[in-house]
DNA sequence: TTTAGTGCAAAAGTTTTGCATGGTC
DNA sequence: GACCATGCAAAACTTTTGCACTAAA
């Protein structure tokens, strides 16, 4: 991904806080703010945890991070590429694998129906574990 | 659904405070311990905030409750039936319905295959609006 | 040069915990 | 009577905000 497009596209400066935050980011797993701050520090380590936070608002605003729920009361963020998807987490390793396909509609359509309810959207999520987990687990 | 049997199932004392936390999720709503706090203070006045999240935790260990995500940096929770469901949740009040249905296994099954994935289980969720808040708003 | 972005420290909010007391079984 | 459960207050955490300063454009 190139970053500082990424950026400047939408209207963000490139800093080097907010290079670190998207490299902490970078191989798809879902971190809360903390563990952000922690790994974007081994690159800019001056990085303020306040900044994490406003970064990571910033970024998801921009669209270019997602914030699928929690883990330990702490709220989690990820690399989104802006299409709709779903999502695989492992329980594990914590790592996050996206999902293109969307088969919901059918369903969507009856609930519509039967329940008397305008369904704007969805989310789905797939949890268990990733084949390298698994492999390690069954060692 | 009988309370006093329902705690004394799993062990736990029918106390006031429990029996007012489970009437102020009565309605199938989904509260945040804050908003639990508030409800059920109408008939326990008593009611201390720690003991709302001790309470919380243990009914939601005992399978009573569920906690389905977080609205506005709280976690929230609601009634259970225990048994596999997914949620439809009103965006304007908050109101959540259980869905029975579930035909999600042929999907879990190409996961499986395609991408190397021990699929545990799924949480799956529509939002939108209910018949009634659509009803308000179109007004 | 302009002003978005940052660090620090303090504040705000949610959730947890220690401890003495009270109520359920 | 035993001991689980509670209230209160304090603590621990996560997240937000104010403000002076820095640096990107």
């Amino acid at each position: 991904m190139d970053v500082a497009l990424a950026l400047a596209d939408r209207g963000l400066r490139r800093t080097p806080q907010r290079v670190a935050v998207l490299r902490a980011l970078d191989d798809g797993r879902a971190l809360s703010a903390q563990a952000v701050h922690v790994r974007a520090r081994e690159h800019c380590p001056e990085l303020g945890l306040s900044t994490v936070y406003r970064t990571l608002i910033a970024l998801t605003d921009a669209g270019l991070l997602d914030s699928i729920g929690q883990h330990d009361g702490e709220a989690t963020y990820r690399l989104c590429g802006g299409h709709h998807h779903h999502h695989l987490v492992c329980t594990s390793c914590r790592r996050v694998e996206e999902l293109e396909e969307c088969d919901l509609t059918p369903i969507e359509r009856r609930i519509a129906t039967q329940h008397d309810f305008q369904v704007d959207g969805h989310t789905l999520t797939f949890h268990g574990l990733c084949g390298t987990c698994r492999d390690l687990q069954s060692r």
